[in-house]
DNA sequence: AGCTACTAATTGACATGTCAATCAGCCGCG
DNA sequence: CGCGGCTGATTGACATGTCAATTAGTAGCT
């Protein structure tokens, strides 16, 4: 007469189909929304969106310049991320490091004149493409509920996520 | 007193701040969810979503086996990602391709033992972590709010979008 | 000063994606 | 037949991401 575990009774509930039909939607769409705005930012001014989130925050910065932790903190990306991503930029001559006065170890992160041209030139088209493919998509009711699910969401990934490494990504799209 | 252009009364319609932060709230929780959820698969299963999609995709197929373009195709990804993948998960001896007798240009992927297994035991922690993070978060309301707002942006996306290059991508997360 | 611990940033190795080029085998048609 | 064009799949070059070192400089404590 024993009755440890006799039953599983799993911890684990799963999804119903309808549950999951609505999850795939839902992530794939959102795949290729950002996969749609990536192409044309990309055919419009030759900017990867990594590279619109790192130019958009330096060009709101005092001076036009970030230090490069502050700056990977502020598009939530990893640092090694970030170095990478800078040295691709460097080398387009979008972005400049120089040498950080307050802490040698530091560097600062510096838009270049070419770089906030191509910002310039990439911002309109880009905001705009978001107005045509998401905003224009929905009608009033479901953007506002795109809203509250986009905070539910979050606030879930929040307590919930958290335990494994990876938090909120991808800012500046 | 000229009235020639006065204003450049453009054709672009921009997103206003508040349409724009729902945006970006939007993208950048469909991001943390598919970042936390490849993380958790990654760690329970040693599958990336790549992986998990053509396991499930080849899982579900007559015999185990599917040729290398249906299955690029069923999954929605180019034939060279699809290429390159395969031959990452052949080293791993998650699946095998073996020559096609109907066609000799063309590949059969077949499953593997092992790639089945993996499969087995990947998917009740994944089906579960959706249930988690995506269904658990959200009222019954929002979730079909949700279903909604991905079907009104996917017939907007097919038929504003697919003027550049990419369509609807990465299924099967 | 000297030691230790912490922090900033970069680097290297590798996984993953895209695009264009290539290579081989199919097929229709003179 | 045989040739020109299409299709299936792979490849190479390179962009982008992640993770685990590594390097260099700062700071606190004795």
């Amino acid at each position: 007469m024993t009755h440890d575990t006799p039953r599983p009774r799993r911890a684990r509930k799963l999804p119903t189909t309808e549950e999951l039909r609505i999850w795939r939607d839902f992530i794939e769409t959102s795949e290729g929304l950002r996969s749609q705005l990536t192409a044309r930012l990309q055919s419009e001014s030759s900017l990867s969106s990594g590279d619109y989130a790192v130019l958009l925050a330096l060009s709101e910065a005092e001076g036009h310049r970030m230090r490069s932790s502050d700056l990977a903190a502020h598009i939530d990306w990893e640092r090694s991320r970030l170095s990478h991503h800078l040295g691709r930029m460097e080398r387009r001559d979008l972005i400049r490091r120089e040498e950080c006065a307050a802490d040698s170890r530091g560097a600062d992160i510096v838009l270049t004149a070419t770089g906030l041209q191509s910002f310039r030139q990439a911002t309109v088209p880009h905001l705009s493409a978001v107005r045509e493919l998401f905003v224009a998509a929905l009608t009033p009711e479901q953007l506002t509920a795109a809203g509250d699910i986009a905070a539910a969401l979050r606030a879930h990934l929040g307590s919930a996520g958290r335990q494994r490494g990876a938090g909120a990504r991808a800012k500046g799209i």
